[in-house]
DNA sequence: TTTGATGCAAAGTGTTTGCACGCGT
DNA sequence: ACGCGTGCAAACACTTTGCATCAAA
């Protein structure tokens, strides 16, 4: 039996779908739900959430949803690893990825570790950067102690 | 009429397929001599820019071939944009790539300029980066001027 | 001659689209 | 009642795989 978000929470959610001139579906309602359930939701992961609730939802809609509340900016993608995109809810988003080449695994770091970073390379570039949006690629500290030289055992 | 490797680069790359005990196939080099041109090379537009020089090159003779020369360290792939991996040669691989969510330009910077943050990130987290594999998105400067706060107008 | 590499076609994976129906408004 | 959102199936883009043939060693 899967948790629930708080009230407060799904009824912010309506609103600002309400807000948009989106219709308020139960699809949706659900689909946010495993968004926030799932921190790190694939296209795929949220249908087999949902089809363990109660409300399964058709994959497509779950595709179509998604870029719904993308657009309204309820949710944001992220690109990890090989598979397609990942999607959290776009109040969690401040945090970057770093995804280990070696075991697969994603530590999760706040956007201001990387801010000096974004800053110095706005200044030789004026581009602006946003961490959040893919992950970085390299070794956790335990794969660079089993083969710190190695980089050829992955598929990212 | 393509431009064509450097007779040295094409040399060196037959010895290091041959140290891999891998053989040196007509479609082999004609797959470095294109990832060579094509700075940012798919797997389609390497197909289609052998197919308009003399050598065209099976589909998937380009993914396993793309394989094996990652395998032995002649080239790699990074993730720009929604599209698929792009391949380069290793030996040019030191930079990481700016891609605006605006334009699609991809602006490159030699990952020297993330040192600091790298080092940063491994001494919060053990671990290591390696950023020349993924994309890092945002806005250049032109496009901030255009819209600075439309963030909804792309599907990287 | 031996066996790795290639071409072709078919299958696999992840995502998008056309269309008719149903439900939120 | 109107029309957006949904389910379904088919199309799509990209990548992988099985198998017979070919050519590098």
């Amino acid at each position: 039996m899967p948790a629930e978000p708080p009230k407060a929470l799904q009824q912010e959610w309506r609103e600002q779908l309400h807000a948009a001139g989106m219709r308020v579906t139960s699809q949706r309602e659900a689909l946010l739900a495993s968004v926030w359930r799932l921190r790190h939701a694939t296209a795929d992961s949220l249908v087999t959430d949902l089809a363990d609730s109660d409300t399964s939802v058709n994959l497509s809609t779950v595709y179509r949803g998604l870029d719904a509340l993308e657009r309204i900016g309820l949710v944001r993608h992220a690109h990890l690893g090989s598979g397609g995109p990942t999607y959290h809810l776009a109040a969690a988003s401040h945090h970057l990825h770093l995804q280990c080449n070696g075991c697969g695994r994603i530590i999760s770091l706040d956007v201001s570790a990387a801010e000096p970073f974004a800053d110095a390379v706005h200044q030789q570039t004026g581009f602006r950067a946003d961490f959040s949006h893919a992950a970085i690629y390299g070794r956790c500290a335990e794969c660079l102690v089993a083969a710190p030289a190695d980089q050829h055992e992955d598929e990212s």
